[in-house]
DNA sequence: TTTAAATTACACTAGGCAGTTTACTTAGTA
DNA sequence: TACTAAGTAAACTGCCTAGTGTAATTTAAA
């Protein structure tokens, strides 16, 4: 058992942990009191103060953990046998289900209403999380030096592939406008992404 | 003089709206407190309430009101002697200078900041400015039936087009990661998401 | 069993805010 | 000039919240 080797103290710090993830997620970080919080946690409050000592700091630590794990680098590396639509459907369904995650989605909410008045903030939150463009951009180069792409502005490119994505699949659903996509309608977007995509930049042989 | 004939009253609702416009923007509304708001418009807070029963009152009303004619709604019609990549344009960049003006912003992050906890609120919000994509999808049904575009699902290709827009023009900089762009870069962003729509769907003659 | 660190309950400080009340003043109008 | 509708200042209610101080209790380990 793990569980065992754990001291009390972890355990209360874990159980702070997870009632913030849940509060914050139900009630937005501005309407969950550090009262309230506690007793979630069934921990004194000034257990709570013990491991965090403010609010603030709380919310940052779980924002940008979480939000850091949510974004774990894949590779994804341009493969010369294999066909390009191919190829970028796989990256596009990648994104497309990391993206339409109702953890992703929710932990999004919490760290964009909390920061939305903190610009700075929230600035330096997506530049980190832009950190991980670079694998795409890279795939995007490769297949542009071997003559199957024709892109000028590959920082662009890149940029059109994510909005067609999040457009459809983030922003929508951050707004409470529209429910998570159906796995059917994942598979819709992905295809006309990708034929989108293609159909702008591929190669004519 | 118009401004003569307004009553004193009239006047002083003005500076309330005046100031809760400002304010809104610079702060949100979260941080305005009817007192400050109060003093911001050089009224008393009685005053403020005589003319606003509460202060969500006041917020729906800017949010309704200033959103609306924000958007107001304009005439494209499919005209079958004009190129349609130049009729395209004309559309996206009328879009484009819509969502690209620093009003249209504040007031969009002063919604959103405000009703990200009251979804339904939102929804109901975004819903208005919904309405005003008619006009988009009725000039890409035209154009499909006069065979120059190839459409199978005309909702969804009018939504890739705002995608491709705001992925560009409004949600990097609502969320304050890039400033406004230049007429330079509108300029591109507008040739880009004609090119790659019209990729992907006209119609080869 | 002793010890030290962590946890707890709870009272408390200090401040903010929405909205109300009251007694008084101003401005336009009949 | 007198009346009336509106505005004003300032104190006040009632509620909520972040964060602290403390004395007593629990826990785990030496």
């Amino acid at each position: 058992m793990n569980e065992k080797t754990k001291t009390r103290s972890e355990l209360k710090r874990e159980a702070i942990i997870e009632a913030a993830k849940s509060a914050f997620k139900e009630y937005g970080v501005q309407a969950t009191s550090m009262d309230k919080l506690a007793e979630i946690a069934q921990v004194s409050k000034r257990t709570v103060y013990n491991h965090f000592s403010s609010k603030e700091e709380l919310v940052m630590y779980l924002v940008s953990d979480l939000w850091q794990k949510a974004v774990a680098n894949v590779a994804f590396d341009y493969q010369i046998d294999t066909p390009l639509n191919e190829q970028l459907l796989t990256w596009v369904n990648y994104e497309i289900n990391l993206i339409c995650t109702q953890e992703y989605l929710d932990l999004s909410r919490v760290a964009i209403g909390h920061l939305f008045y903190n610009l700075s903030a929230l600035q330096k939150e997506m530049e980190k999380l832009a950190g991980q463009t670079t694998s795409l951009q890279q795939w995007l180069k490769d297949a542009n030096e071997h003559g199957q792409l024709s892109i000028d502005d590959i920082e662009y490119a890149s940029f059109q592939l994510h909005s067609l994505i999040e457009g459809c699949c983030f922003w929508p659903q951050l707004t409470g406008c529209k429910p998570l996509l159906t796995e059917q309608e994942k598979k819709f977007v992905a295809d006309e992404t990708v034929q989108m995509f293609l159909a702008r930049y591929q190669t004519t042989k």
